[in-house]
Formats: C-alpha cells, structure tokens, sequence
DNA sequence: ATTCGCAAAGTTTTT
DNA sequence: CTTTGCGAAT
C-alpha cells in the first residue's frame, strides 16, 4: 500500500486515536468516551491493518446493530475500497454460523429464529406440557429468567435450582421442556442464537480452531453491552491469537437489564493482562456546557472507572431544564420550539431528536409534532414486524421455509378462518407431542388420529394440501411469494371482507410488507432468498430503521439512540418512576444504568441540550401527580437555564411521594380539546379540533390495530414542512388522480397503499403499463384530480 | 366455532 | 387509556 494512504489513514487522528490505531497485535481495550471518535478509530484501525498486510477477510467486527456495521463499511470503502471484511451483528454472526453447523447444535439449516412473542407462546406451552403449577408466576417472567439464564450460558443441564426457591423449581422444569419444544419445531430464540453457537465451539474443537484461524483479527463494539455468552464466543474465538480489540464506555452500559455484564469491560485486563489500553477522553462532539452537565451526573455513580470529558469546543449554551404543567404543555412547547428555530432558519428538521425513557412516551409528542406539520420519525422498528396482519403473512412464509414450525403453523391454520378450531387443534398437539413429530406431519396423519371427526379431518386436510400448492414456492423471490400466499390462501379478501377501514388499513401494510420484499429482492440478488429474508426480519433492530439522511425530526428511546448524535436534543420525561423507571428502583445498580442511560441521552447532543419533566402526567386514565426525577438533582443548576412554569401552585414542592392519588381528570387538559387558548378561530385550528372526528380524507391511520383515532406519522401539509422535507407532500395523492412522471409520462393513480415515507403508488401509465412508486422518493407530479 | 362483551391488568428498555 | 384474556351466547 503506497505512503501517501497511510498517511491518509493516520493524519486525522489524535495522538491516543493514533495509538489505538496503530496497534497491531495483542489484545487491546479501547475505553472511549462519548464523541471521542470511536467508529473513526474502529475504521481506520482496519484500514491501517489492511494496509499492514493483513488480508481484510482475516478481520472480522461485530458490532452492536446493522446500522453501525453498515456506517463502518461505508466508512471503510472510502479509505480502502473494496475491502471484504465482515462487519455484523453477533446474533446475525451466530445465525450465519450455525447455519452452516446447524446439525451439529440437532437443528437444520432452515431453522427459524423465534421473536419474544413466538418465545412467549413456546414457554406456556411449555407449561401446559411439563404440568407445573406456575399460577404465581406470569410466563413472561419464566421468560426472563430463561432468557437471564440463557444469556449468562447456562444450557437447561447447567442450571442448578437452589433449594427453598419455588421459582427455580419451576425453571428447573420448564426451561428443558421449553428447549425440547423449540428444538421439535426446528427454532431458536435471540439467546440460543447465540448459546448454540457458544456449544457448538465448545463441543468442537477443529471447528473452534478453524475460526480462530480465519479470523485472526476480531473487534468488539460496544463491549460494555456484551453478556457472558458473548463474552464466552469471543473468549473461544480468541484461544490461540490474542488479536482482540473492543471499544467501550463503561459509563455507556445501558443493557444490564438484558444480561450484558458490566464486569466483562471492568476487569479486562485481568482477562487480557498483555492488553494495551487506550484512552479516548477528548470529546468533539459537544459544547463545554452539555459535558460539564454529563460530567456532574456521571459522577454520582460509583461502579465506574473515573473519566474526564476534555473538549476544545465552545461553551456554547447553557443547558435548559424546565419543568412543565403537563405533557400535552412540554410537547407542545418543544414543537413550537423546534418550528420556530427552523423557521428563523437557523436548523432544519433533521438537526432535532426527542428521546425518552419508554416508547409510549412519545404519543403526545407526535400529537403536537403533527399540528405544526413538523416532519417526524419514530424510530420503531419492531412496531411494524409486531403487527397481526404482518405476523400471519409471515408465518406463512416460516412455514413454507420450514415446515416444522409449530408456532407458525398455530398460527395460520386457521387464518383465514378454515373451521379449524381449538379442539381440533390441541388433539392434532397431543397427538404430535405422543408421535414425536411436529404439527404440519400431524396433520398429514389426520385420517389416521380418532380423536378428530371426519368433518375436521377434511378440513385439515384441505389445509395440508393449500400448504403443499405453497411450498411449491420456496425458491421464488420472496416477493413473489407472499404475492402469491396473499392470493392463494384467500387473505386478502379475508382482511377487507367487512369492508372496515381496519381492513383495508390491514391490506395496506400487507402491501408495504410486500415493498419491503420487493426492495430486499432488488438489495440482494445473490444472497437472498426466502430464509435469508426471515432472517433479517427476525434480527432487525430498532435502530435499522432510522434514515438519517431524511429530513425529519428523530423520535427515538434512548437506549435506541446510542450512538448516534443531534445538534439539538431534547429529552423529556425527566420525572422519578420514568427515568430512573419505576421498575429500577430496586438497587443501587439499576439506579447507576439508569444514571447511565440519561448520561447517554445528555451525550448524544452536539450544542443545544433540553432536559424537561413535567409536574403532572396522564397515566392510566387520570393525571398523576409526578415527582422530579431525584437525576435533576444531581445536575450542576447553578450554570443551566431553569425554566419553572408560571403556575406551579398545586404541586409546591418535590416531595409528593406519600401521595397516590390521581388528580381529578381535568377536561381542560385532555387531549384534542382547546379551550384555554383562544377559541377556533382560525380554519388551521378549526382543523385541529375535528382531527379526532372523521375526516373526509387521508390522513389514514397509521395505527390500525389500537382503533384509536391517529394522525399520519408524517405531515407535510404546508409550506414549511414541503420545503424543509424537501420532497412532494406525499398525503395528497388521491386514487384516480393525473400524475405525471419524468420518464413515463402521463398515467391515473389505479391504488394506494401503505403509509408515511412508504405510501406507494400503483400508476397506470397510458400506453406503458404500471408502475410502483414510493411516493416519498419518487418525482410524481399531480395533473389534475381526475 | 366464532363472536361479542366485559373485566382485569398493566404499561421499560431490545437482539 | 389501552390491551389482553376469559367466558357466555349464538
């Protein structure tokens, strides 16, 4: 590799960035403070290596979701281009290899890889099956601690239940039930991904040094997330050569909840007593101010290893702390606040992110975003996957990929309706669990089973044969696929049978489901396919769906903003039993992640900083008095801007803890009814009071399964928002409507699908045929009404 | 077998 | 305020 390359890679570096990057081998830590350019120093490590000699497929990175391994290919294709290194997720990694392993962990190759909910479902069966009386405790905590279990690499023969703990009885009972259920039904949940992988190297010592070898460099993202079972996998990785590197942040480990194991980053150079250890202090990414406020908070945590947060940037502003009456006051000014800043055009949409501890914190922010036409996204990305309609297509799908699938098979054997019932059902269960077989070769043998009518057995045996006209399918493109379930399986016709707005809402996100396939055919022609399509539908994660070259403002958790970073954020909700939540109130090591989560949501703002909390919320049908959180506390106040509201007079003070009474609903406050601003005067208000009602055109609810009244996602009804979204309203397009199109010419909307930035359009061009059209992206132009 | 209605419970955070 | 679950009626 020439000179001047090298110096590409090293010249824009730090001295401490410089060191980390230039070293070569041995196990190195990397601690590295928010902003302190940790991907930079990941990519051009790898970019130095490369250049070193080191062959780019010898390097492998995992990193904590697929956004950031794709941020870190792209970043590396401009330093060294076409370098084939693999960048991933550990649980995209796991799948990857035990595909190709898969018998030796009792699996096939086409496994499915289960979701929570499918989880939930195996676990009360599970239940039901090993016959324990498990009345005091939910599944969903059997759930949590299989999965605390799992994530620690604890196999069903590895647990000890300890004595006089009923709940470990239980366990004892259902975590092996539960492993021989997904076993029988050739799936794997989240964890096992990862804990079959730990076995599989375990148990196989060639394969084990086989890998060690291929992968002579591994780097670690993230590291203080990582969990003993990955924390095992990368130790098993590493036998022979020690070229370990992980970058992380103690005072950034946010998921203790889920098992990650803060001690793994802490006591790493006991682990690794060659390791190098670089530390990355100085901050590039925000004022003195906002540091200077997660530096005070950060420091009221014990358990860390002390850090200073070093910056030449600017003092900047001081940092807001306000407190407000109610949300619908704190989302509402937060809106104003954000559209009059882009008014003044000092920001744009893109430049603002609003974070918060629990995602129904985001329901009244939406609200005041939308009345402002403000562009926005939620970053949610399972909220789509999670959707019933989505579920059954999908399971469809599973099925056809692999027909052992019990928990797919349950769930559509009967959808749409077949007559196929819960009677049926549970002796088609019984007499797989007898035979040994799964439910689908159940069914085969219906005939055969006494315990099921004549009548049903025609039934299900009609199903067998619908199924076996699908699997034909298999190899298609996966949007032909569900294509061709939708129609053949009646579905469609099935959603929209009552001709309900549900219905059709219903069809519409089949239909976005179907474009998403579309896209994913189109993104991989090589390594597609029906199984890979499942796979990462299974293993996208929230932060996936964030675009950030969009125009829009960021809605967003904050643990689902790691990583990531805003010129102005702010972060609401700042109230005890919210942050810190009122389930981590248990000890003082959840109170400490809970410190940390703040200090992350702090970090990720780059010059204008907002903390707000309010003094009242809406919780359970009726206001509730809210105490500030005790975080608030700890912040230096005397160098920020607190903004108290004019009338506080009914909460005087902080210490309403004794009190857990809820106000009296107060009309004035309830969502969708103004009365203390002036009346309707304008036709904008007059709006805003009947979007609650029905309205004679889309907005189309975005939401269909809660039935509540709800708002597109993305408005983009004036003027302001078209400019700053930069792209064609995409609400205004109407069925029947003249569009025009750059290279197709002139045609009629024949469909509309879908919502927000993926509203599509079928166009029939005149004399051309049909198109597809994401409306968000695409150049129509409106002709006329039709 | 499905549908409707009511009651109770419950709201983290995510691969 | 929601969603989920269960039980009774058709």
């Amino acid at each position: 590799m020439p000179v001047a390359s090298v110096q590409k890679i090293l010249t824009p570096l730090n001295d401490a960035q410089r060191k980390a990057v230039m070293h070569l081998e041995g196990p190195l830590l990397m601690l590295a403070g928010p902003g302190s350019g940790k991907t930079r120093v990941i990519t051009h490590r790898i970019a130095y290596l490369i250049s070193q000699g080191v062959p780019a497929r010898s390097i492998l990175a995992l990193t904590f979701t697929n956004k950031a391994a794709d941020e870190m290919r792209n970043r590396l294709s401009t330093l060294v281009p076409g370098a084939p290194s693999w960048a991933g997720t550990f649980h995209r990694f796991c799948a990857r290899l035990l595909r190709q392993h898969s018998s030796m962990v009792g699996l096939t190759e086409n496994f499915s890889i289960y979701d929570t909910g499918d989880s939930r479902k195996v676990v009360k069966h599970a239940i039901e099956t090993a016959k324990v009386n498990s009345q005091h405790y939910s599944a969903d905590s059997l759930i949590n601690q299989i999965s605390f279990l799992k994530a620690r690499g604890l196999t069903p023969a590895d647990f000890e239940p300890r004595p006089g703990h009923p709940l470990d009885q239980i366990i004892s009972r259902v975590y092996p039930e539960y492993q021989t259920q997904l076993k029988l039904a050739n799936a794997v949940d989240f964890d096992d991904l990862l804990l079959h992988t730990v076995d599989l190297l375990r148990h196989n010592p060639e394969l084990r040094e086989s890998l060690d070898c291929m992968y002579q460099h591994v780097m670690v993202d993230e590291y203080q997330d990582t969990n003993h079972a990955q924390y095992q996998l990368i130790r098993l990785m590493n036998h022979n050569t020690q070229n370990l590197s992980v970058t992380g942040d103690p005072d950034q480990s946010i998921y203790g909840w889920r098992g990650a194991d803060l001690n793994n980053i802490l006591e790493f150079e006991r682990d690794y007593p060659d390791a190098v250890i670089v530390r990355l202090e100085h901050n590039y990414r925000s004022t003195r101010s906002i540091l200077s406020v997660a530096d005070q908070l950060i420091e009221n945590n014990l358990r860390r290893k002390p850090k200073k947060l070093l910056t030449d940037n600017q003092q900047g502003d001081a940092v807001r702390l306000v407190t407000y009456t109610s949300p619908r006051e704190e989302s509402d000014d937060i809106a104003d606040n954000i559209n009059l800043t882009v008014q003044q055009g000092g920001r744009s949409p893109s430049d603002f992110a609003i974070f918060y501890r629990a995602n129904w914190l985001s329901r009244s922010l939406e609200h005041a975003l939308r009345k402002l036409a403000i562009p926005y996204q939620i970053v949610n990305g399972h909220e789509f996957y999670q959707r019933r309609e989505i579920k059954d297509v999908l399971a469809y799908l599973h099925l056809i990929n692999n027909p052992r699938d019990n928990i797919a098979f349950e769930r559509i054997v009967n959808v749409p309706s077949r007559k196929i019932g819960k009677v049926t059902l549970g002796r088609l269960r019984s007499y797989a669990r007898t035979e040994n077989i799964c439910l689908l070769d159940a069914a085969r043998k219906c005939g055969l089973i006494e315990t099921i009518s004549k009548g049903a057995a025609t039934k299900v045996a009609k199903f067998v044969a619908l199924f076996d006209e699908l699997s034909v399918l298999e190899a298609e493109v996966v949007e032909s696929i569900i294509q061709q379930v939708v129609a053949k399986t009646g579905y469609r016709e099935w959603l929209i049978q009552d001709d309900s707005e549900e219905g059709h809402e219903r069809a519409g996100n089949v239909d976005e489901l179907i474009v998403s396939a579309q896209e994913f055919d189109l993104e991989h022609p090589e390594d597609g396919g029906l199984e890979a399509y499942l796979e990462q539908s299974a293993l996208v994660s929230d932060t996936d769906a964030w675009e950030a070259d969009a125009n829009f403002v960021t809605l967003m958790t904050i643990h689902a903003a790691k990583g990531l970073e805003f010129p102005s954020v702010f972060i609401v909700g700042c109230e005890d039993g919210i942050l810190p939540h009122e389930r981590s109130q248990e000890n003082d090591d959840e109170i400490e992640e809970e410190r940390r989560l703040l200090f992350v949501g702090i970090t990720r703002a780059q010059e204008n900083l907002q903390l707000s909390r309010c003094v009242s919320r809406f919780k359970r049908g009726a206001f509730w008095p809210a105490i500030a959180s005790r975080f608030l506390l700890e912040l230096p106040r005397a160098e920020m801007k607190i903004v108290e509201p004019s009338s506080v007079d009914f909460v005087p003070n902080d210490d309403f803890s004794d009190q857990q009474v809820p106000f009296d609903v107060d009309p004035w406050m309830h969502e969708g009814i103004q009365i203390n601003d002036s009346g309707p005067d304008t036709p904008e208000q007059q709006d805003e009071l009947t979007e609650a009602g029905p309205s004679p055109a889309p907005p189309k609810p975005s939401r269909a399964a809660s039935g509540k009244p709800d708002f597109p996602r993305l408005m983009t009804g004036t003027d302001l928002a078209k400019q700053a979204a930069g792209r064609t309203h995409t609400l205004e397009f109407q069925l029947g409507m003249r569009v025009e199109h750059d290279e197709y010419g002139q045609g009629t909307i024949a469909e509309l699908s879908g919502t927000n930035i993926k509203r599509t359009a079928t166009v029939d061009f005149d004399g051309i045929g049909s198109k597809r059209f994401r409306l968000a992206f695409c150049n129509l132009r409106i002709v006329s009404s039709g």
